[in-house]
DNA sequence: CATGGTGGCGCTCATATGAGCACCGTGTCA
DNA sequence: TGACACGGTGCTCATATGAGCGCCACCATG
């Protein structure tokens, strides 16, 4: 008798078939074909060995979960969506980013969560895209951009949210970045807007964007003159999110500038139980690495080709 | 909160990658997702529901050991290969089937086993890819036909298979078919011959080919003249086996053409222990079905479009 | 012929797992 | 408000499973 022929090949697939596929346990498939249960998982060992059984974990309509759990384990994160983009223009994706942000956050939040909202496209993709929400009250974490492609500012998206959860709207209005320091603390000062910025110490749950800190990376960075946009680089930024600065380690950054934006300070942004970044594309990888290994966030949607980079090596 | 959404869709592909990719135990992963192993087992069983967990019996090489598997599951074989021929002649697939065939028979034979040989096509593929047997007994199980196409007949190929198991060779020379009985009769009291055909009585392995009951299905078919071919379809015959007939149920038949063949009673076929036919081409099918269905054999070598066809309800 | 190596097999016993059940918080309806 | 159904959870206990071990047949040497 000469071993490793066809039959034993066929004798392993007989038994994976019906543990696998059949789900049947070991004891009884040792049973109907007559061998002892250890001989089964013998077979099954070499069976996996050989690779003659293939598992895999299948993509789900828009949403590689294979890819999204793989991120997860990897940073240690509480939530990770990978969004399958065929290949789209920017728009696209960041519609399909945002329905991907908005399910999980519908999903994530329970009554008596607070939520803050920074001004982004990528937030303001996924408001646009909410369906509904637990009740929860809606924080404002940055003052507003009024861009030429977007009629919507923080203060909209607030709002929405809010109307969709039924919960109390917390804006203000205010630029996200001021033309000085004095401009910049005289409005902190007003009561509307303090009041805002002081809600943002109960918030639970944020979801922000995150630029890469380079031209057409990151509205903040577009926003600043060339001398400021050095000058940041040189202190060693190489992203924002919700106008906190950070370098390749992720750790928040206080330049100067930071003074004339109205938002949220770094220590805030530590306080919530969790920050999903909504981002996409390869090219924003070295900013959204360093905000994951500097722990600043706990959550995130991304498209694949930024999964993908993300978790090479 | 609202269930079933991405996070949800994400945790049970973390769960399932952790338990089926990377093997670990189910309360190993509970606890590093710091859940209950009861939780661990449900989100395991929704993924597999969801079909988000895909697990398939891979090809080996030229072998489909996953149709082999159900193949002799359905019909309880011994043994069974499908051997996954793309689109090729006859001639090479009986070749490869040949070359399957031949690494079975040298897997499943043991010493002191006796292998009993017919005339076949699909046999003598057999025996030419034969390499190397466990010393066994080889004896004749029917005459000789010399085809055009073929320079063996059934005596070269016992005599081939003895060489290579280092074991006795019984063979005689006569023909498959005689012209009448009184010749067949006459034939059969030749020592030699009775000798031959009296050790087929210990012969506890076959490898035959099958002949389904049509023009160019069977070598016999082909053999006889108009009338007989009709007269056995009239009497029901399906097809045939190393010169054993049998009808649709595959019980076996002893027309009165079988006295002028010289071959085996369907009763000494009954008394092998296993009885491997090397079959392929769908066209067979009934044929098989039949020999299957009446347990006239126990091992199967067959190509994957006849598989397929015998799988098929 | 003795000797030791090797691989396959099935055992024991600790552990992992599944079936079924009880519990709890929630929502619904009378 | 109370009664009740329901989904989700983790428990108990019987069963399935894995790790490691010893047995035995086989084989290759001295």
């Amino acid at each position: 008798m000469i071993d490793e022929g066809p039959a034993e090949l066929v004798l392993q697939a007989a038994v994976a078939r019906r543990h696998y596929l059949q789900n049947r346990s070991k004891v009884e498939i040792a049973d109907e074909l007559g061998i002892s249960r250890f001989k089964v998982a013998r077979l099954l060992e070499a069976a996996r060995e050989r690779g003659l059984v293939r598992i895999e974990i299948v993509r789900q309509g828009a949403l590689d979960v294979d890819l999204s759990a793989q991120l997860q384990e990897r940073y240690g994160l509480g939530h990770a969506v990978v969004v399958e983009t065929a290949d789209q223009d920017a728009g696209a994706v960041r519609a399909q980013l945002g329905r991907a942000a908005a399910d999980l956050l519908a999903e994530v939040l329970t009554d008596g969560d607070v939520l803050g909202l920074p001004w982004s496209r990528n937030v303001h993709a996924m408001v646009g895209a909410l369906a509904r929400l637990p009740r929860t009250e809606v924080v404002q974490l940055t003052g507003a951009i009024a861009l030429p492609d977007f009629d919507s500012s923080a203060v909209d998206i607030v709002r929405r949210a809010a109307r969709l959860s039924g919960g109390r709207a917390h804006v203000f209005y205010a630029p996200f970045v001021l033309d000085t320091k004095a401009s910049a603390d005289a409005l902190r000062r007003q009561p509307a807007v303090s009041q805002g910025l002081e809600a943002a110490a109960r918030v639970t749950h944020a979801v922000v964007g995150i630029g890469l800190w380079a031209p057409g990376e990151s509205t903040i960075h577009d926003l600043l003159d060339a001398d400021e946009q050095a000058e940041l680089t040189r202190a060693g930024v190489v992203g924002e999110l919700a106008g906190v600065f950070f370098d390749k380690s992720g750790k928040p950054l206080r330049p100067k500038v930071a003074a004339r934006l109205m938002t949220i300070d770094p220590q805030v942004l530590s306080g919530f139980r969790e920050v999903i970044a909504v981002v996409s594309g390869e090219a924003k990888a070295p900013a959204v690495k360093a905000a994951l290994e500097g722990g600043l966030v706990q959550g995130l949607v991304v498209d694949a080709p930024l999964a993908q980079v993300l978790l090479a090596d």
